[in-house]
DNA sequence: CTCTTGCAAATGTCCTAACAAATGTTGACA
DNA sequence: TGTCAACATTTGTTAGGACATTTGCAAGAG
């Protein structure tokens, strides 16, 4: 049973027990651990680290619920096999496209406000003729048009202009002015472009079109965002990991 | 602030902190608590229920991991709205017309052993020339073409027959073989039909199509099945809900 | 040699206790 | 009247201990 170096740092803001696991997480990420490998036990990394149990436990039951480690009662705990290290999350080509390096670019293709649009509204859980701010951008790969993103967002945004948007992600403006979306519900289907989009995202006749139309939501449920994107079939793909229970 | 009714069992097998878990959760679900009401907070219900603070911060913390509660330093717990009552998970158009009472037809194009395909054994972690079950699937909803199905299992589930595929699920007919799928990759994209694909799932000319591609796997890790399913665009589309940390 | 019992080790549950940090409110003071 | 500091409230973190439950293994009984 390998002794896992740790380092806790007790004047830190950070909660010791989120600490330890991101520095147990990084061991069994580099490798340090490997899958199969026992884990040292409770009581052990308690004493060890000086840290209580309670404390121990909780750093544990992290990593456990993103399954990289698996606890049996009176046997111990154990690293868990790779594949499985992954929890649910939705990722995109685009965001695989930004690690490997490439650079999109986002335009304003325009900016409205007092949008009324009954559709929106009752996604944002608005009356229907509350004045919204209508979004659209273009996103492109390599000067080759990818995303068509059509947004809505509630009026309090009136004042938002092109420069806000220039360079920050849509989300890190709706972050920055309170607006923390924590959720979003989204449904991803496929259909045939109208004209305007065939001709903004340069597509042959007969291409098809991915979409997602998104709402996303604060803490308190109140909607922030709703979000009608296009997307070249051929520039992006959803990535979805799914667990069963 | 209402006071919800709650019976603790101490005598019961089941954890103190489950039991009121399931209690408060039945308390939201049914209606006697509603989206915005103040929650009753952790001192005052652990001296009300006469359980220590821990433990009912344990039952809290359960019900805010599903989105049911909302917690907030210095002001206190509030449930959530309705829109965020849902945990991450995957539907698709296919579960929710089950739900709605259509039933969906099932029937098996094509069943082959011994099926040599280099992507697919990539996908399953197996040899490239390793003999594969090769199963193609038509799924119709009210005699309308919704969904082609190609999987792709490893040889151990080459004595599988047409009539084990008639009533059952595909998933259900692994699980009864002792493979239980925990954990799935998806894909999700669009693309041109081919004609195959046309002809079968009764496509006009210039319908887009959906697809997903799936790797499951097992507990351990190994490989269950892998999927490459096209769906019409008109008669599916996938649902998925995203949590931000 | 086999089965059972008992023990040790590990995780699971539950408690008391204290202090820290964030938030909204209230009241004093300019 | 307006502003800011102190305070009460509530959740967040950490500690330390006691006992329960499950599992694997080894020693002993048959």
């Amino acid at each position: 049973m390998p002794e896992i170096a740790v380092t806790i740092d007790r004047a830190s803001p950070v909660p010791l027990y989120h600490q330890l696991a991101e520095q147990l997480t990084a061991a069994i990420d580099s490798g340090r651990l490997k899958p199969g490998d026992p884990f040292e036990n409770e009581l052990a990394l308690a004493d060890r680290l000086e840290l209580s149990r309670p404390t121990v436990r909780r750093a544990i039951a992290e990593l456990v619920g993103r399954g990289l480690l698996v606890r049996r009662r009176g046997v111990g705990t154990t690293v868990a096999s790779q594949v499985i290290h992954r929890r649910d999350e939705l990722t995109s080509l685009y965001d695989d496209m930004v690690r490997k390096g490439q650079k999109p670019r986002t335009t304003v293709v325009s900016l409205d406000t007092d949008v009324v649009d009954a559709v929106a509204s009752e996604a944002l859980g608005l009356p229907a003729d509350t004045p919204l701010v209508s979004l659209v951008r273009l996103r492109s790969v390599d000067d080759v048009p990818a995303a068509l993103m059509h947004n809505w967002l509630p009026p309090q945004f009136a004042d938002l202009t092109e420069g806000d948007l220039a360079d920050a992600s849509l989300y890190a403006v709706l972050r920055s002015r309170g607006a923390h979306p924590v959720i979003a519900h989204q449904t991803i289907g496929a259909r045939r472009p109208t004209a305007r989009e065939r001709k903004l995202l340069g597509l042959a006749a007969g291409d098809p079109l991915l979409t997602m139309s998104r709402r996303a939501y604060s803490a308190k449920g109140e909607a922030v965002e709703y979000g009608d994107h296009c997307y070249r079939y051929d520039q992006y793909a959803f990535d979805v990991t799914v667990h069963d229970r």
